[in-house]
DNA sequence: CAAAATTATGAGATCATCTCAGCCTATGAG
DNA sequence: CTCATAGGCTGAGATGATCTCATAATTTTG
């Protein structure tokens, strides 16, 4: 049988092949309904064969995961690192976000359904922490140049930018519209109403006070 | 064999008492390792006789999601029904959302479990629409009541607020916490200040600048 | 209380994941 | 060229789950 841990290219190669064969019937049947035989027969190698590359049917999945989650936090920094100011970088990330997740649902429900109740496995909780890692960074980068105020502990605004996205990406492709509309613009703006620094500053007690004084004398002398 | 959609009081305990059984052992093994033998077992009746009441461990699962939206819309009404100003509903709504989903996580996972990638069940999105009409409702009579505005479509701040909630759920619970910190009031004053009508316009930075220059210059020349 | 109708049973059919004894094939030494 | 050998591959079968259905048990009816 092939070394568990050989880093030989013939049985990356091998790994690889599996891999790509795996992903299609996931995609194609869903977790429970996919069977290890057809991975096989798509691979074009034995039932048995799949099962010395990977332990188990739920292993296999898993590493179709990783190399999805990999993909999509690659693919994340790439579309933030074409845009500098950090409200613009949010609005690429969330479009970019939204785009994504969209089109690779069936990936997170597939990712949902490994998810045991009462617990997450380690490895994707790793794999999550270091996608939101993007999202902090820049918000982090926001609040160190002024843009951003930090009255609220990260994962506060963290969850609102995802969850929002997230959610919103399960109804738009519910109601089987392809392009998200509205829904980055009205997330940046609440954003930018919530946490923006560059909000005009509200009117001052004591600037009032010296207006109203003005304006009487001004009232009286005509 | 027990009629199908029979009524009868004997037909409906049998169906009842099934589900209880069902309910615990889901909860206590997730839906891949509940055996149906042990539904059968705890209900004291044979593996069997679980079969001439529900066709399917699925649509066992599914009755017992069924009773489970039910519950949880209805607390959802029961807690609204205590407050009568929009945006303290949505205060209500918002808290009673994320202490139950923290309390329920593992329902919402089996839940997911279910979901075929591709395609959502129209029972479950029958039961997800009842549930989100609670929110709706809320924030369309503040829209009548002048109490929010209706620039966006009422699907973009309903992802919002259900989005944010969920994500927090998550998260909350994954690092082990009890009680909401901060999320619920965030994402009040998020809404307040994206959606609220009530907000006073801010002043802009060159009004007040105008407005000191000149203060400043009446009040040199008196 | 016998017959009929309804409800319950659990052994086994079916079909999936996963195992493993043996088969195949590439390589290179004699 | 032959043969030994080691690593890779195979697929029949072990295991264990869901689901079926002939039969038994129970309840209702006349």
């Amino acid at each position: 049988m092939p070394e568990d841990n050989s880093t030989s290219p013939k049985n990356l190669a091998r790994r690889d092949q599996i891999l790509r064969a795996a992903r299609d019937v996931f995609i194609e049947f869903g977790f429970e309904d996919a069977r290890v035989a057809e991975v096989g027969r798509r691979a074009g190698i034995a039932e048995g064969t799949v099962y010395l590359y990977y332990k188990t049917k739920t292993a296999l999945m898993e590493a179709v995961l990783s190399v999805f989650w990999q993909d999509l936090t690659q693919g994340a920094r790439d579309t933030v690192s074409r845009h500098s100011a950090p409200i613009e970088q949010l609005r690429a990330l969330a479009d970019y976000h939204l785009t994504s997740v969209i089109r690779d649902l069936p990936f997170l429900d597939l990712a949902a359904k490994l998810r045991k109740a009462y617990s997450v496995d380690p490895a994707t909780r790793d794999r999550l922490r270091a996608y939101v890692a993007v999202f902090d960074e820049i918000f982090e980068a926001g609040i160190a140049s002024g843009a951003f105020d930090d009255a609220q502990p990260l994962w506060i605004p963290r969850d609102m930018f995802y969850g929002t996205l997230e959610y919103s990406a399960r109804t738009i492709s519910l109601r089987k519209a392809k392009r998200p509309t509205g829904t980055v613009d009205n997330l940046i703006s609440a954003f930018e109403r919530t946490y923006g620094t560059t909000r005009p500053e509200p009117i001052s007690k004591d600037l009032v006070e010296r207006l109203e004084r003005a304006v009487d004398r001004l009232e009286s002398s005509s």
